[in-house]
DNA sequence: ATGAAAGCGCTAACAA
DNA sequence: TTGTTAGCGCTTTCAT
């Protein structure tokens, strides 16, 4: 009934649990332990179907071999397809993937470091929200991996990979400005991260250097926690007050698709006089009548570079001070999106 | 630098461990420990910031408060949207979720399971891959709580939440042939499960009430591993051979996703002539031009259904034999999948 | 080349 | 009402 405990096997084997444990851990070449007993174990191993406790292990260890992973809604494609790519690197590394969503709640998220604390995760993925600051200042005191994505935090020397907001939407309204567009219209979310504001600099940028003055009747915030209901009567109400756009710039893939639903509702068409750009890909957009051109963020590229640096912190913190590894210096890595013209 | 231990609160109160951990339990007050005592507890519990580690209770109670979730990919919005249902729901009971995408591989599936038990998670809940049924059972004959869902494993006493596959394509097909549709194609993927199988056989349960034909060139089975450049290539053949096919019915989302690429790529029209039906909804379809109708599967009615079921096992496993519940009585949730017209 | 034993942090039976 | 202690399954130091 109860699975069997390496004292089982050492018992069977007529052999220390000492001896057992080191041939379990590839110890065993090391102590020189005779090839017979080695073979006279892993055979009783194999018979009994003994697979080693990683509670215990962990608990005399301190690592758990899991990852902890915070985003804000793994339903969204974005975060489901990184956290995807995520756990296939990390499997194959013997490490298990823990996620979480936080809603973009401070407390929630907060929360959910604690728990994972409390697991002693040997390591997190965050994708922060605002406010949990000095949460991963606290984490990196106590010498645990963390690296961030998605969003930079400012003044944190933090591993972090994210793309370059800046540039997506500067280059999106640029285009858009060559084809001859004047009233671009501007939907984001309302809230206040870095990210959100580069986006926004992006094409208020853009309008500057084409002598085009900012017009804050075609740029509008929904509210991050909006019903799909209230989102609609915002958007609607966009569109119609503004009947002289020509252009509008999503700058979340969840606007951009709730957006193309209102337009749908209102009967607002895309043709040569209108047309809309949005952020992140999606089959929606890909697939949509006419096709939506999109600000892309290299989704694989962003996961692998995540994971990737998180498993090379994972090595220094075992090898650790020993070899004198200076654990402070941190990797930021800025990617570029790609404007793909539909 | 390393946390605070039981020890160090019971040290700095002046009391013993067991003390500190009958108040961290709520078992104070049945143990009638002062008021004056567990105020002053819990106040350097507080000060302190003392979070009990979870790994150590583990190993001691055997219960790790983590459920192990085993789905064939957790970036398709299917399970992603299901992974998050169940995440709140767990969170609200203090379980955290343990995900890994099977990949619709046994081995692989397999060996997560072995992970899963070697980390002694309290529960399953899996998307069952075929092969995958002698695990299943192990994990019952260990006493282990077990959930299936989106696929149903004939023969095995199992709790169970599926949706009828077999009335969501027969309601489908049969309210396209009322609308006048002849020559219905049918795109389904080359997995041996029930679940297609059954929806399969709703397809040619209705054509055979309408005393139409199952005509083999209007059908196709992807490969599941197939790359998207073939299954494109296999999707426009049976489209360009079969000009007189004037619905078609995809078996699952993301083949209808590819299949709609595959229409736009060759310029074949949807208008009154031809039309396409999806399984499980999706934003895609809603926005498409025009509009797609689709078999929906009650996303959150599963996840729902199955967490429920979940948390009533384990709470079962506590109270156990001692209170003679019958723990092999299952339970098979049997879902209606609804025909969205669009 | 192998074994004995301490201890990771916690819970709970038993003592006092 | 509170304390002492065994032990969960494992790793690892030290002894032999």
């Amino acid at each position: 009934m109860k699975p069997p405990s390496i004292k089982d096997i050492a018992n069977k084997a007529n052999v220390s649990i000492t001896t057992v444990s080191f041939i379990l851990n590839g110890k065993a070449e090391n102590m020189r332990i005779s090839k017979a007993v080695i073979e006279k174990v892993n055979a009783i191993i194999k018979e009994i179907g003994f697979k080693p406790n990683q509670v215990a292990r962990s608990l005399r260890t301190g690592n758990t071999k899991t990852i902890g992973l915070l985003v804000e809604d793994i339903s969204n494609p974005f975060f489901a397809s990184i956290a995807r790519k995520i756990e296939d690197k990390a499997y194959k590394k013997g490490y298990k993937i823990s996620y979480s969503s936080t809603e973009n709640d401070v407390s929630k998220a907060k929360d959910l470091i604690e728990m994972f604390k409390s697991r002693k995760v040997d390591a997190y993925i965050i994708a922060p929200v605002p406010g949990i600051e000095d949460d991963i200042r606290q984490l990196q005191a106590d010498g645990i991996p963390v690296v961030i994505f998605d969003r930079h935090i400012p003044d944190l020397e933090v591993n972090c990979v994210v793309v370059d907001n800046y540039k997506g939407t500067f280059e999106a309204t640029d285009y858009l400005i060559e084809r001859g567009k004047k009233n671009i219209g501007f939907v984001t979310v309302n809230v206040q991260v870095a990210e959100m504001k580069d986006r926004l600099l992006g094409y208020q940028k853009a309008l500057e250097q084409h002598n085009i003055e900012f017009d804050a009747s075609l740029y509008t915030e929904v509210p991050f926690d909006s019903s799909d209901l209230n989102t609609n009567a915002q958007l609607a109400l966009l569109f119609k007050e503004n009947p002289q756009m020509d252009a509008v710039l999503f700058s979340t893939n969840y606007l951009a698709i709730k957006g193309l639903g209102t337009l749908k509702e209102i009967g607002k068409l895309m043709n040569d006089d209108f047309c809309v750009v949005a952020y992140d890909d999606h089959d929606v957009f890909k697939l949509h009548t006419p096709p939506i051109s999109v600000v892309d963020q290299p989704i694989e590229e962003i996961a692998e570079r995540v994971i990737d640096i998180l498993l090379q912190e994972l090595s220094k913190v075992n090898y650790g001070p020993a070899l004198n590894v200076k654990t402070n210096e941190v990797q930021k890595v800025i990617l570029l999106p790609k404007f793909i013209v539909r």
